[in-house]
DNA sequence: CTGTTAGCGCATTCAT
DNA sequence: ATGAATGCGCTAACAG
């Protein structure tokens, strides 16, 4: 539908309909201090009968705050960072801010552009997921941006700016360590982009784990389809010494490896058990149901996002790491005798 | 992270340091006509070494448009409306529109809040899910916008203004159908918000089908908990006339009639077949595979926005109704035999 | 407590 | 093809 614009009321069409100044209406808006109650209830009720709307871009203008937070995410339909959206949405708006929501399709490139477009719209701070490969041109463009900025799920190189992460490395240890204690030996970490920090950190906390244990490291990165995760599992399944466990390095790894071992009929969790990184729908409904690393993420947007909304009030000067606990999932993959 | 806004260069600033007037600038940052060769590449080299980025907030309290697209769904993590939004920002992208993103829980009195936000922001457009119950306040909201608005998945009483949906009757008339096909007599429809639009239009086409066929319509709405509907699926199990197959009205209702025949052993699709409205994650991956109704998000998602843009730019002004179609996805739980 | 005034940064007539 | 001048709607001194 189209629609013509019509004449909106100003600030100043009220205060001549209300009788008063452009600043006693001005001080309406922006809370009514020092306003008297009856002017201010007037002013009010003026603002109403002429369906009065503050412009925000002159707000903007001359106040020099936009009143909008700026979301960059690689992708708004992978659920984990859609509940990142969700959950800095909430708490933006709680603050009278808004947010406008960018992706970068994990692309470099383009989150050099979202910076350019979020610089335009002067936001008042950044939310954003740093691309897999972190150039020195996207530091420049943070910088140039000069609002409080928080990285979400990657931190940035140089600490220069403050990221709110889950605790990878503990947590991927932790799980190995579940394996291990199940009596399992040969452990397979599978799939994962290389370049992302969070699967870095869990390669690094699952060796880790079965280097301290005596057992070797046996990685696959390559599993993004079903035909390479296959190829990856079957490789190690007919090796002399058979693995008895998969951990899945990311939801798309774990869900492939459930399903081969599905396919190849390899008795789950007897014959092999399996835990994964990151929840999922159903991963409770499957049989089995599977054994996951669960990140808080709920506690992870929220912690990202007063983070930055108090960096924005000032509250918090200097740059800070934070790093949010994960925890085990424990469902009928991993050889638990529990129900689903 | 906290920054010091620095002081950005202006216009001015790249008039002055050009040795042009502050029209000409202007021109180059809007494309450069009207403006010598040598000169747009003079006054683009200065632009870059003062880093100047235009001030949206000025431009738009100038020009009267924002570059800004209001987009309003019930929730970013509904997977539905999150690939909506991922496809709205792409194309508004395309067309240097900026998505502001606010979220209405479905809830009415959010909506009109949401609706509140973009009059102050001054929103070029607006895509949006209409709540469940339309009130006149809703309306009356829209209008007082005064910009193009396009509804999605829901159309707007009255069709005062663009919608685009899916062909729910339709749809759900042609699962049912194949349903029967199979030799189905009794079907139970479960699940889903009888105040949604979508789930009425699904009722009404299965039910359409059902009574064509000269088959009683069991229809059991309450169905959003495990327990809802293992009591509504067991209720007409132990009836006289047992029923023989589920269509679940959306997705939630559908994974739950899933779970509740895998857990009472009721094999499916051998004495109850199933088929889901909606696609989801897994659908083909759980075993038996579910046959669903999917939607085509994508093409949903496009046709709004670029009817939208379309409005916006003018090129139409009468408000159109369109419906996308659907298609059935067979997979194992429908009794047909494919492989999953 | 309240009003007057002066820009914020830009797009746009209107000249030239 | 270019420049000077005006004002979009609002906030923030400042004066009262």
């Amino acid at each position: 539908m189209t629609g013509i614009r019509r004449n909106r009321a100003t600030l100043h069409d009220v205060a001549k309909a209300a009788g008063v100044g452009t600043t006693t209406v001005s001080r309406v808006i922006n809370g009514g201090r020092y306003v008297a109650p009856e002017m201010l209830a007037r002013i009010q009720r003026v603002m109403a009968e002429l369906d009065y709307q503050p412009n925000e871009a002159a707000r903007s203008l001359k106040s020099e705050r936009s009143r909008t937070i700026g979301l960059i995410i690689p992708s708004i339909t992978d659920p984990f960072f859609a509940q990142f959206a969700a959950v800095a949405e909430v708490h933006a708006r709680r603050q009278d801010y808004v947010v406008i929501l960018l992706t970068s399709q994990d692309k470099a490139q383009f989150e050099l552009d979202d910076l350019q477009i979020f610089e335009r719209h002067r936001i008042d701070g950044l939310l954003f997921v740093p691309p897999r490969s972190g150039t020195k041109a996207l530091l420049q463009n943070l910088r140039r941006l000069s609002v409080p900025i928080v990285s979400f799920d990657r931190p940035i190189a140089g600490r220069e700016f403050s990221s709110v992460t889950s605790d990878n490395y503990t947590a991927a240890l932790n799980a190995v360590r579940h394996l291990l204690d199940h009596g399992r030996k040969r452990i397979l970490c599978l799939g994962g982009d290389p370049n992302l920090y969070t699967i870095r950190e869990r390669v690094r906390g699952a060796t880790s784990a079965l280097t301290a244990a005596g057992r070797e490291a046996l990685v696959e990165m390559d599993a993004s389809e079903y035909q390479a995760a296959e190829a990856a599992i079957m490789k190690h399944m007919s090796a002399k010494g058979k693995v008895d466990a998969i951990f899945g390095l990311y939801n798309q790894s774990t869900i492939l490896a459930y399903e081969v071992l599905q396919n190849r009929k390899i008795p789950m969790p007897e014959r092999v058990s399996l835990i994964g990184f990151d929840d999922f729908a159903l991963a409770g409904t499957l049989r089995p149901s599977i054994t996951v690393v669960k990140q808080s993420i709920e506690e992870l947007a929220r912690t990202a996002t007063q983070l930055l909304l108090n960096h924005m009030a000032g509250e918090i000067t200097a740059p800070q790491q934070i790093e949010i606990a994960s925890r085990l999932v424990v469902r009928q993959s991993c050889g638990c005798p529990k129900a689903g």
